[in-house]
DNA sequence: TTGAAAGCGCTAACAT
DNA sequence: ATGTTAGCGCTTTCAA
């Protein structure tokens, strides 16, 4: 036989109050007389009695629970971005509901609409790039959405972000002293990150140093773990001297690729790559890398979304937040 | 101003039916006309009408949401359970609520209890052991939970494993095919997966082989990333020619401090680790590992969740994965 | 300080 | 095949 559950009204009628009463008392309003609290209290422990989140929700209209909509979760990348959202959502009483996007517009607007009939207070987006059949869904609605780590073009969204350019242009800049030729290596020109930071930083750093730029040096697609010995040959078909990575794991490839073929890193080659992931201290030489406040991006983003909920005033939707460069032994002092 | 929600009431009044019949096409009940069925839809589709999840939970005692506790999504292990669960989950028109809990055990009780207060349809949890007083949680609840990864002595769970035991001793024995000297390198003593399957099995193996167990040998703490000088000291004080490691980071740690004292592996060391992540493929040499599917590892939780909420009948409450060792260049052949 | 009562939006008998 | 109705367990006016 199923247990009986204990509901408002069994506390209320234990105690000889009324519903409203313990309503009150769980929920913590001043408005009840100490002796009438300790005794619902009581009653509350002895009947292990436990609200039942989902009907306040439909009564109150608030389920503080949020939506984390995440390329995936076993990315260290966006896990890093989810364990900050959560610390936060946790301390404000909120919890999360994950979802896996894997960067398909179709599955983000699925999943977007069915945080939305969970009735999620509010949506933190977590992703590359902002596609366009998501973004007419987010204007469409009146939950709230912010975006962290997400490069969106227009003051439309909230938003969590590093400056990727000037990250880049001081990574280039740095490479520069000691280098005239520098590969730039990211993902697909597509996004926005690659098209609009990476890329416009890494001119800007060239054109502030008088190097004329080669588009040959820019090389771009989907890379990974495996892409080593297709990089190498791209490298070696140009003669830079260095590189700045967009990604740490297909920064290692290079690393390893350029070993294997007798290459010495930093001596004869220098890498900065981007994510300053752990990959980056446990191969040799560790990896300079751009260092990016993951833990923070996803934090902040909470926090905002948090004052966004509760309708308080923001002073600024698109959060910058700094970073630094941390150099290890992938570049020559 | 609010924008005015749209309930099934109002599809119902514009359609012309009654809010039962509006409720079986969104339910897809047979037992509609399909004219009747058509004319609602197009309302529907025409009133941009979305089924309130909360209402659906309140009213079918379902909400179609599992919760997962999980020590912390940005650690690539669990992580990479946790996307099994979730695509299985979404397979079964389930989401997921993540909750992390540092292996806290007030922690994890405390979530445990939001989850169900959130009234999940069950649980998921993932975690090295399982806590005395998280325990005595499950066994009070009547909703469901299984346990992934997670070594709990007795019967009284549902659980999802691989034979540790059995790997841990096959790749001892592997490394006593050349070695005689080889040291255990695992986590506190008194995680039952520590103390029950990495010492049993190696020591299974070694009674095998007719070697002596020296205590010498078995290296167990809280080790990481930075632990390798002091491993380095540990092995050294033995003669060990070889390690079996219970944790990739680890084994990285190890292996650095190995080659900085100038040793080569796998001609003076062989390593064998556990968890066969992205580290294993980063470092050089690659690292030779037990495979877990961790991946599948969660899948399968999820599955066998679905099917206990389903309440239908269950063959095996215990599931063992197969397991295999992916040989690379820390060990010879 | 407390209580009564009307919903929140939906499902699920039960009738028809 | 469709409609009626009584909840699900709680919050929230409004009154007292």
């Amino acid at each position: 036989m199923e247990k009986q559950t204990i509901t408002i009204y069994d506390v209320a009628r234990e105690a000889g109050v009324s519903m409203a009463t313990v309503s009150r008392v769980v929920n913590g309003n001043p408005n009840v007389k100490p002796a009438t609290r300790k005794k619902v209290n009581e009653v509350i422990e002895r009947l292990d009695y436990r609200p039942n989140a989902v009907a306040r929700g439909l009564a109150s209209k608030r389920t503080t629970t949020v939506g984390v909509i995440i390329p995936s979760v076993s990315n260290v990348f966006f896990s890093s971005l989810a364990r900050g959202i959560d610390d936060i959502a946790v301390m404000y009483k909120y919890n999360i509901i994950l979802a896996n996007s894997d960067e398909n517009p179709d599955k983000e607007v699925s999943v977007f609409n069915t945080l939305l009939a969970k009735q999620v207070d509010g949506i933190v987006y977590l992703g590359n790039s902002i596609a366009p059949k998501l973004r007419a869904e987010i204007e469409r609605t009146s939950t709230p959405v912010v975006l962290a780590g997400t490069v969106a073009e227009g003051d439309a969204f909230s938003t969590i972000n590093i400056r990727y350019l000037d990250a880049v242009r001081e990574s280039t800049e740095m490479l520069l002293e000691r280098n005239k030729k520098i590969a730039l290596i990211t993902g697909p020109s597509e996004y926005e990150i690659n098209k609009n930071h990476y890329l416009v930083g890494y001119k800007e750093a060239l054109k502030k140093h008088n190097v004329k730029f080669d588009p040959d040096l820019v090389i771009q697609g989907d890379f990974d773990i495996d892409s080593g010995e297709d990089l190498y040959g791209q490298i070696k078909a140009t003669d830079a001297t260095a590189a700045v990575v967009g990604d740490d794991v297909v920064a290692v490839a290079l690393l390893n690729a350029l070993q294997d073929h007798g290459m010495k890193v930093p001596e004869d080659f220098e890498i900065i790559t981007s994510h300053n992931s752990t990959y980056c201290q446990i191969v040799r030489p560790k990896l300079t890398s751009i260092q990016l406040p993951l833990y923070d991006l996803g934090a902040v983003a909470m926090r905002l979304l948090t004052k966004i909920m509760a309708k308080e005033e923001i002073e600024e939707h698109n959060v910058l937040l700094p970073h630094k460069i941390i150099e290890r032994g992938s570049t020559r002092k």
